[in-house]
DNA sequence: GTCTATAATTTGATAGAC
DNA sequence: GTCTATCAAATTATAGAC
């Protein structure tokens, strides 16, 4: 009775629109169907949100910001590197079975128009996440708890391990036939093997060639 | 002087379609563009083709059988498991080098239209190529030349640190700020780290958790 | 085969009543 | 704030001359 409502046409518009761009992308989303979709009239979403561009806009860096969160924690915890980086794998894939669609969803928006969704990435922010990531690395390895290794290539190693297979899942599970039930347990058996495949890659080898 | 420039027109429609489709997805394309990059009549596009989506049918059925090509042949020669890994990769990172903005580009359309894009990419053959794939590695773990391991797991960890740099890369530019002759330099070296890191994996952990 | 209109449809956006 | 009706622009597709 109190003005909750008054919200919750804005919130649900936001709901329906979060839904509606994840499906179909910026070009492919209609905004009759998110009207539908929050149950509302079409004109009311000009209302709330000018155009659509301004309503995608609102949506795509909302659903950025909460993506970034994990490892921002993780990295300013004080726990040993190698702890940190399995926790980054673990929690990432965690978060990503919640959101199987979202890596997809982030990156083909970013392809279609770099310029601006860079600033609304809060570009800047990002990019200090990775210098403190690269600072980390650093360290351990001068302290000689992982080998020597590019903290470039290290990243990318462990976002290509845990995001690439919820970016393909569609096309996994249309060329092997995989049912959602068995991705969801094959992804949850991948937060530990790959885990021990990073850790175990940092560890054991060695840059002048061992073994 | 011979009948070679019939071929011509259709040709450079399917040159400038490929350009535009990949650029900008099969929502974002539009015909006219199509048309101007191919020098023609937006008219002639539909003599040829009958329609947008027709059109978009051929260049991706073809796109996509360029790209099954070379996990055929190397599973099909007699080397062993360990070098066809290693040139599973190699060669795999050499062709995204050249074509950089393909997995994303199949992958976005997979996801947008899953049936259809399954029956174009020749399913039925991929599918055999994994099951060619998975009974190797088995031979391989059987062999004791890898430790055990499924082939799902292996082949999603190979797919995952070849291509998701190259889905990502708009993205880890845009954030990291890596210019694209960088970029290059540093995909030119995960040729050789992303197979040892594959390959040391394979040879190096025991199921039974040793060092 | 190729072009110039032009039709037909879709779709984002606005006007104006309530 | 919310709706109905409608506009204006964009875009795929076709008709018909050459």
């Amino acid at each position: 009775m109190k003005e909750e409502r008054d919200i919750t046409t804005e919130q649900r518009i936001l709901k329906a629109a979060r839904k509606v761009f994840i499906e179909y992308g910026f070009n492919g989303a209609r905004m009759q169907l998110i009207a539908d979709e929050a149950g509302i009239n079409k004109a009311l979403l000009h209302y709330y949100f000018r155009s659509k561009e301004q309503l995608f806009d609102v949506v795509f860096t909302d659903l950025l910001a909460r993506f970034q969160i994990a490892f921002f924690t993780i990295l300013a915890s004080d726990k040993p590197l190698i702890e940190k980086i399995r926790l980054m794998v673990e929690e990432d894939i965690e978060l990503l079975m919640k959101h199987p669609e979202m890596p997809l969803f982030i990156i083909s928006e970013v392809a279609r128009n770099p310029e601006k969704t860079a600033r609304r990435a809060n570009a800047a922010k990002i990019s200090s996440l990775f210098k403190e990531f690269s600072r980390q690395v650093k360290e351990g390895i001068a302290e000689g708890e992982i080998r020597e290794v590019d903290p470039i290539d290290l990243l990318m190693n462990i976002l290509s391990l845990n995001r690439f297979p919820f970016i393909g899942k569609p096309m996994i599970q249309s060329v092997i036939g995989l049912s959602d039930d068995r991705f969801q347990k094959l992804m949850k058996s991948r937060k530990r093997s790959v885990a021990e495949l990073i850790i175990g890659d940092l560890k054991n080898r060695t840059t002048t060639g061992g073994k």
